[in-house]
DNA sequence: ATTAGCACTATCAGCTGATGAGTGCTAATA
DNA sequence: TATTAGCACTCATCAGCTGATAGTGCTAAT
């Protein structure tokens, strides 16, 4: 296993001009793709450096770990550990332009039906779209959401069409079997009696107290009760599905940033695991804000030269589910940090209206 | 635009010989992938035939337009005609080998809750890894789906839960406003009365009559009435959404078998287009069994250098959707073939059984 | 402390000739 | 007359070489 890096530290107090240094390659490549040279830099930087000072101070940066060479006569590239300085050192709270802002709020407002779903599946598309990079998205846990509604649908003598609508405006859908017949009307008793019962309570919760009243003595029930119970167990024994949604997998082929193909192969094997990718977007310790892993600060073997900046989303109450892309190290951090951050922002103002839109 | 070329018939009639020559050829490169010379070709047809009899034999060929060279000194390789040949020809029905079968039944069989979209999906996904092409499937027209059962469910005074539920299975959901608070019993009657009018009706015949309804005199109709109407018209105004289910994307980057990564580029970019992708599945004449679309009988110009090998499935009255595969020319005819065929064929027999386990 | 100069090095594009697989043609053969 | 052997020819590929380029490291001069 790939041993865990935590976060690449800076010990060491650097230099004001060697810091300028530094972060001149690193824009460099950022904006170039292509190592940066001392002479080159020289020109850039206007600080009136000849190549020959660059190279002396590029060499202790080197010695510091933060650059490296592919080959003795190819300009220098970042580190990982660089990336990490510029993330922390470097980047400040960042405006996004209006124009990206009134495009991101756009692109939310949209989507026909109001349904949380939907909502996410036009944010990742927009977010994969506005970054060039794969976008990844976690759907809120079913597990936590709080219980809106619950319904009973009689489609056929065996068959009972479970709908459960979460306060934030999820719905979910199972259709279970039945040995005894069940009429409508006791349906909608059941549903009556279970929406009572458990309004406003997270299925997790709901889940574990109908496995409580199951051990209970069944005699003291009445025949709703048992069949409220039985049914309950059954509509809330959720596959535990994961819902990830990604877009922009081609990106990761066909963009020139991406280039090295190794990974590439990787990546894609591993989207097709959902539930790996639902770990990698919901591992989360740190409380909120925006989370930046670079490179080798990933845990994922494959992810290990990829940054990924990831935000999480919440309605009022709950943190609901992360939103994050996966881009080359050295992606544009002073654009894509932000306007993940926003995107995060407008996602959870949307769904937070959506959900105290209940009476 | 691309000429649209129907079908690739032969019109000449062949000599026995040659059409073994031309059939080695065809399978020898669909094996190995590479250009099939006359010396090798020689020592695996077992004809008794040197090297140079086979030359004269392929010079015919190539002048009939069975055979192209990519350059002088490379050997053979068949053109979409002589797959057209091939397929039409030599290719019979052929049995798949029971233990294919016994994994495609058993795939379509689990697959937790019994809705049509966790069966479509799993089925793509289990076609996209059996062949290592991509797979596509459309999912059933929502459309000309059957009305099974429909009913409203009130969340909040300005919010009402729609649930669509089509004879084969499929279950709909959609929040749709109201200006009026309508009570949960009110609800009731209205769906209940939706249930009756349009009980076993197409969802399209369906919309059309609401339409048809509202432009009578609205004076005579009642409350019911008119909220029943004005709410069903809200509710069968369905996104037209095309589902289209995609697997196996990865593939057309990763397999060998798709050498020409500019193609890949175009077909990528059209998956996006989910609506571009239905017309693709379900522009289909041909009454039913299975479809073969060889390079540049493809109209799609992405995809003239592939194979598409797609087939409809139904329930026990409609065609419902289709199901199919894209691969690189050379494919295997021989067993992606009956493959697809028989997929298709178990999907049918699947939702058959579900539909008809309605009272 | 900075810089100019120089030797060194890796990559890349372009050229070379050798190699080999395959064809087309022709004349000999059964 | 159909088949085949033989030979000349073609062309893609590959290894090896070339010079040009862009970069570094080191040292000595400023």
């Amino acid at each position: 296993m790939s041993k865990t890096v935590q976060r690449l530290e800076t010990k060491e107090s650097i230099d004001e001009r060697t810091q300028r240094v530094l972060r001149g390659i690193i824009e460099g490549y950022i904006t170039s793709n292509e190592p940066v040279g001392s002479r080159s830099l020289s020109k850039t930087l206007e600080m009136g450096l000849s190549p020959a000072t660059i190279r002396n101070i590029m060499s202790d940066l080197s010695d510091m770990g933060f650059l490296m060479q592919l080959h003795t006569s190819a300009g220098r590239i970042p580190t990982d550990k660089a990336y990490r300085f510029y993330v922390d050192q470097v980047v400040v709270a960042n405006q996004l332009t209006r124009k990206l802002q009134k495009r991101i709020q756009e692109a939310t407002q949209e989507g026909g039906t109001n349904q949380v779903e939907d909502l996410l599946i036009s944010t990742t598309r927009l977010l994969a779209g506005l970054t060039q990079f794969v976008c990844l998205t976690s759907s809120p846990r079913v597990e936590t959401s709080i219980l809106r509604r619950i319904e009973f649908i009689r489609l056929s003598s065996q068959q009972i069409l479970v709908v459960l609508v979460t306060r934030n405006g999820q719905v979910r859908n199972k259709i279970i079997a039945t040995t005894e017949d069940l009429s409508q009307d006791f349906l909608n008793t059941v549903s009556s009696f279970l929406n009572k019962q458990f309004h406003n309570r997270s299925l997790h919760e709901i889940r574990q107290q109908i496995l409580e009243s199951m051990v209970e003595d069944k005699e003291r029930y009445d025949r709703l009760l048992a069949q409220a119970v039985r049914l309950g167990k059954k509509a809330f024994e959720l596959e535990d599905a994961p819902e990830v949604y990604i877009e922009g997998q081609h990106n990761l082929i066909f963009s020139e940033r991406f280039r090295n193909l190794n990974s590439a192969r990787g990546l894609m094997d591993a989207f097709e695991h959902k539930s790996m990718i639902m770990n990698l977007l919901d591992s989360t310790v740190e409380a909120d804000g925006i989370q930046i892993y670079i490179g080798i600060e990933n845990e994922l073997e494959s992810l290990q030269d990829c940054t990924m900046v990831k935000a999480q989303y919440s309605d009022q109450n709950n943190v609901l589910g992360t939103i994050g892309v996966i881009g080359p190290t050295n992606m544009d951090y002073q654009t894509v940090i932000p306007v993940v951050d926003f995107t995060a922002r407008i996602l959870s103002q949307t769904i937070t209206q959506q959900s105290s839109s209940c009476d």
